[in-house]
DNA sequence: GCCAACGTTGGC
DNA sequence: GCCAACGTTGGC
């Protein structure tokens, strides 16, 4: 299973309305970037992500899980858009900030650190256990 | 709130 | 197909 990164400014859509939208979860729409509109579409059923605080919070606050497949965006008419849906599994013990990532040196390769802009991302294996790890979490 | 970095658009 | 102009993201 592919692990992912998900971005978002908590005062849009943050990781208590994630939580609020239950098993059912909600579109991951209005991503408007071809890099990250093409990891959604790379993605699995069952593929886990982590969830980020943007902007304000700069940390990652729990785990999401993939829980429909890339399908267009209902958020607009135009079809280049697609965008999977996902659903909370779990929140961190403890959350683990930008400033944690940045300062590790096992994780100076994450595309979090090396490409800021980009809303949704892969992580490596490696970097989901030293992230879980960091947030008292079993990945 | 600012602005650097990045992505996209559109004229040529 | 290039690149200047513009818009957006996101850390600070």
């Amino acid at each position: 299973m592919a692990k992912w990164l998900f971005k978002s400014e908590p005062d849009v859509w943050g990781w208590n309305a994630q939580v609020a939208k239950g098993d059912a979860g909600e579109e991951w729409g209005g991503v408007r970037n071809y890099q990250a509109r093409n990891n959604m579409r790379a993605m699995a059923l069952g593929d886990q992500g982590f969830f980020y605080h943007s902007r304000t919070g700069l940390e990652i606050v729990g785990i999401v899980e993939v829980c429909a497949l890339s399908h267009p965006d209902s958020t607009t008419d135009d079809e280049r858009w697609d965008c999977v849906d996902i659903k909370a599994v779990r929140p961190f013990k403890t959350t683990v900030t930008l400033e944690q990532i940045k300062t590790d040196p096992r994780l100076a390769d994450m595309i979090l650190v090396k490409n800021s802009r980009l809303s949704v991302q892969p992580v490596s294996d490696t970097e989901w256990e030293i992230i879980c790890d960091l947030g008292n979490t079993k990945p």
